[in-house]
DNA sequence: ACGTTTCATTGACAATAGTCAAGAGTGTTT
DNA sequence: AAACACTCTTGACTATTGTCAATGAAACGT
C-alpha cells in the first residue's frame, strides 16, 4: 500500500525505512467511484490527494459551463491548495473520471509532518515547485500558441491522458469549445 | 538595505536578528537600468531576483512577438525557476521596465541557505505556494472568462501595475493584441 | 527644444472561435 | 431488444479577435 506514493516521494527525497513508516502513519487511504466527488465548490478542502490508481479532474463552473484546471492520473497529486491551506471555501470541484484509489494527507497530518519531518517539507517544496513550473509553461502556451499547436503539444506531453479522457474535457482543459476541438482535429486529419 | 526583502520574508517566516544577519550575508544587491536585461533566453538563470524598487517583466518571444508571463514590482520575486534549478537554458527573458534595485539570491547562496537555514526553506516553500495559487487563478480566468472581464479583474487586482505599465504589455500579459485591448477599453468607456 | 521612437487609437477586412441545432455512433441499463 | 445517456461530428450563422495600415499624441534622448 502506498507504493506509488513513496516511489514518487523518494524520487525527490530519499527516506530511510523508519522515516517511511513514520510518514505512513499520517496517511489515509480512500477509494472513489467514477463520478464521485472528492471536493465540491463551497466546501473546505480537507486533504491533499495523491492518485495511486484511476483518474480525477479539478474544475470550476461558470454559468453552467465547466473549465478543467487539472487532470490527475496515477502518480499525480491534486487538491484545492488555497482552500486547504487557508480553510476558506473551495472554488474548484474535484471528481473521479474513473474508479480511483487515493492517498490522502489531511490538514492535521500536513501540519504535523511539517513540524516533525523536515524531509516532508522538502518534498512539498519540490512538489509545488514542479507544479509551478509546469503551470507557467501551460500558461505561456495558452497566451502564445494557436489552439492547434496547444492541442498537439498536449497530446505529445500527456498521451496517456489524451487517450483516457473524453475529448470535450480536453477542449475544456484547453479553454475552447468541444466543437472547435473537433474541427481542429478534422483539419489536422485532412492534411495527412 | 534589503528592508523590503526582509519585511516580506518576515510576513511569512519571523526571524531573529542573528538569523537575519546570517541570511543577509548571502544576498547580492544589483541595480538595473530601464531596458536592461536581467536574463536573456538561452543563458542560464543565475539568480532569483527580489524587487526592492522599480519594475521588471518576464516574457517569451515567439515568431518575433512577445508574450509576458509575469510583471514584478516592489516586493515581488522574479526568476526563470526552471533554468535556475536545473542549469538548463532559459526560455524566458527578464528585463527592466523602470530603473530597478534588486536583491539577488544566487544559485550558490540558495543551496547554502537551504542547507543551513531551515527558515529559508520554509520561506521558499510558502513563496512558491503563493505564486502557484495565483497562477492557477490566472489560468482559470484565462480559460473561463471573456477578455473584458479578464481586463477588469486585472486592473482591480493590480491597479498599480495597470498604471505603471504600457497598455500593449497588459494586452500581451492577457494574451490578446494591443488593438483588441484598445477596442475593449473603448467599448467599456462608451457604456458609461 | 528638436527630432525620434514608442504608444494608443481607428478603419477595413480576414481569420478564428462560439452558438445553436441536428444526427450518428457507443455503450450501459433495464 | 429497446430506451437512454453520452460523445463526437457537422452545418449554418454570429461574434470575437487578428492583421495591416495610417494617424496623432506623448515620452525620450541628446
Amino acid at each position: 500500500m502506498y507504493e506509488l506514493f513513496f516511489q514518487k516521494f523518494q524520487e525527490k527525497v530519499p527516506l530511510t525505512d523508519e522515516e517511511q513508516e513514520q510518514i505512513k502513519a499520517y496517511l489515509t487511504p480512500k477509494k472513489l467511484r467514477k463520478r464521485q466527488y472528492l471536493l465540491q465548490e463551497g466546501e473546505v478542502c480537507k486533504a491533499i490527494a495523491f492518485v495511486e490508481r484511476g483518474a480525477l479532474r479539478e474544475y470550476s463552473v461558470d454559468n453552467g459551463s465547466e473549465h478543467i484546471l487539472q487532470f490527475a492520473i496515477e502518480g499525480w497529486t491534486i487538491s484545492d491548495l488555497f482552500s486547504f491551506l487557508t480553510g476558506e471555501q473551495a472554488t474548484y470541484n474535484i471528481d473521479a473520471l474513473e474508479d480511483a484509489e487515493l492517498v490522502l494527507i489531511t490538514k492535521g497530518a500536513h501540519e504535523e509532518l511539517l513540524k516533525k519531518q523536515p524531509k516532508y517539507e522538502t518534498y512539498m517544496r519540490l512538489l509545488i515547485t514542479g507544479a509551478y513550473i509546469a503551470l507557467q509553461r501551460r500558461l505561456t502556451s495558452n497566451i502564445s500558441l494557436p489552439v492547434e499547436e496547444r492541442y498537439t503539444s498536449f497530446t505529445e506531453m500527456y498521451p496517456d491522458i489524451a487517450q483516457r479522457v473524453p475529448q470535450h474535457m480536453i477542449a475544456s482543459f484547453m479553454g475552447v469549445k468541444p466543437e472547435t476541438l473537433s474541427r481542429i482535429r478534422k483539419k489536422m486529419a485532412d492534411r495527412k
